[in-house]
DNA sequence: CATGAAATGTTCTACATCATAACAATTCGA
DNA sequence: TCGAATTGTTATGATGTAGAACATTTCATG
């Protein structure tokens, strides 16, 4: 039923890996599945350099101006050491800029800079496309709804 | 509509950040949802210490015993550069063995040593487990068949 | 108000993952 | 037979993540 020829195999390497022990699992066809969609994210955001993650943050930064470093990192899943290094690149870059606000001394207030938020508008053109692009693999809004739903439902310790 | 009661918040931190711009974006899901889940299985394993990588070739080579490093690796989308010190880790653990086929001296066949496979009886079991959880948290084996379709819409380059 | 606890940002370290290039040995094809 | 391709390996660099430790600042509580 499966295999409609598998006497074809004359000599070459036609007889392919017996994958189903992983491929019957959920977590590595998510994890192929991310890959995959990481991958074409990064091709089509490489003429601005900007990687998931880095849009990720600019994109909290700019609905969300003025919050705190940890606050936007907590939101993404970052430990707050590791995000120093992303601030400070896209700082480095010009599209981000740390402000001291006047209540809290510790903590950095972060905002786009003019750069940074038109930078932001091409960004989210390009995303916009990108995500159409899924829906229509997906097989319209309906199944993009679903899809979020089951993601959600395995999608553990994110408030 | 969305939120019942904005005016709750006293004094604390009730305002929490905006994230819808990363949250509707499939790909952030597919990420956080990735993690989570391997997370888990990483939490699982820990008295195996059995990375999800290591299972997943363990259960191929189980699979697809004399199977030469390369194909295992491309089944898994392993760069067989990268995929030696994964053999050799799981060589010295004495779970793998490497042994040199008669027909072709450049490739190494890959077997699951005795020690390997009790091993991997064990590591079944657990994976089975962890799998029928994952299904109860997506609603039952349509919501799961349902995931894995969606997931191999968004996946390519997985021959 | 004083003091210890907590929060925030930062640095450093240690792995794990991933990509690329180069190389040796071997096999294959013309 | 000879050049191209395959296979495994080593080395290197970039990236992502986790944990400990530290300084500064704020907070809570007595």
């Amino acid at each position: 039923m499966d295999q409609a020829s598998p006497a074809l195999r004359t000599k070459s390497k036609r007889q392919r890996l017996d994958d189903s022990a992983v491929t019957e699992i959920i977590g590595y066809r998510l994890r192929r599945a991310q890959v995959s969609v990481f991958q074409e994210f990064m091709a089509r955001f490489a003429d601005y350099e900007m990687r998931p993650s880095e849009y990720s943050v600019m994109a909290l930064i700019a609905r969300n101006p003025g919050s705190k470093q940890i606050e936007i990192a907590k939101a993404l899943g970052i430990k707050r050491a590791n995000f120093v290094a992303l601030i400070n690149s896209l700082a480095a870059r010009g599209l981000v800029d740390r402000r001291q606000p006047a209540n809290d001394r510790r903590s950095h207030a972060l905002f786009l800079t003019p750069e940074g938020q038109d930078m932001m508008t091409s960004l989210d053109a390009v995303q916009a496309r990108f995500e159409a692009d899924c829906v229509a693999r997906l097989g319209g809004p309906e199944a993009r709804q679903q899809l979020i739903d089951l993601l959600a439902r395995l999608t553990i310790g994110t408030p």
